[in-house]
DNA sequence: CCTTTATGTAACAGCTCTCGTTCCGATTTG
DNA sequence: CAAATCGGAACGAGAGCTGTTACATAAAGG
């Protein structure tokens, strides 16, 4: 498969808005990005769906965050963009006459919860603040 | 994408052994899983390199456990079967020119790696007994 | 040695997902 | 009305996963 990097966008994208005065247009997001400007509406569709950003049409428009760096996390950028992940279960349902087979996949449904809500976890605990700063002191 | 389901399986074929006395077929698996014999030795395969089962071939052949269920944890069985994830990062190389573009994907490594070692944890603490400890208790 | 049974694995088709691209309508400004 | 920009549909190329067939290899028993 096609690995997904829509999160990895998302958090490039709105870093750059983050860092920016003025309201930017695809085109010149696409242009950090490196890729085509639908690819990053579609991202910034979704970012705006979740109230991340705001996006305005016509001349002069172009998008900007709709809420400060502090304010947004990347487990927002996360959820914004990736569908929620169900625990990657069987394909085919399992055997039900079997006692393994028949109560496997709720075992594993615990078991992934927990391990998904610990990632989220870390997710949640960095800013996109956090980002921009970690950007600027790259940077020099 | 057709799910990445080779975790949910190997944790289904593994709990099966553990609740078997005797070296069990990939048939046999399959039954359970409810599917293709060749997608269980997949598995098993993978499982056989990581040093978790043992197969012999021939008549009375099969698989078995190689050590106790206690010490196999989940996390054992998910880097046996899932390739190292590296964090997904963009498909083509954002642009060097860009202050952000340049720096974005260290930054986003870092975080990822840590995301990713905290769900890590959480398998790790749960053992292949304690599955079938649940799935036990699950049937009786 | 030969048959039987089982694993190991390559090869292939079908499916789904992702991305990049083209295209067109809708909206905003002047 | 013209220009610029977003919104989003539609399509093809490419990649990964699963299920299947096919065949070589190996072990056990007569």
């Amino acid at each position: 498969m096609a690995r997904n990097c829509r999160f990895a966008v998302a958090v490039h994208v709105a870093a750059l808005l983050a860092m920016e005065e003025q309201s930017r247009t695809s085109e010149w997001i696409a242009g950090s990005v490196n890729t085509n400007p639908v690819v990053v509406r579609r991202i910034l569709s979704a970012l705006a769906k979740a109230g991340l950003v705001i996006s305005t049409r016509g001349i002069n428009g172009g998008s900007t965050l709709a809420k400060s760096p502090e304010r947004i996390t990347l487990l927002d950028l996360h959820r914004a963009v990736d569908e929620e992940e169900t625990p990657a279960l069987h394909n085919q349902p399992p055997n039900p006459a079997c006692p393994v087979g028949r109560n496997i996949q709720s075992v594993l449904v615990r078991v992934m919860d927990r391990a998904e809500a610990a990632k989220e976890a870390v997710l949640a605990t960095t800013t996109l603040a956090d980002v921009t700063g970690a950007l600027r002191a790259a940077t020099g």
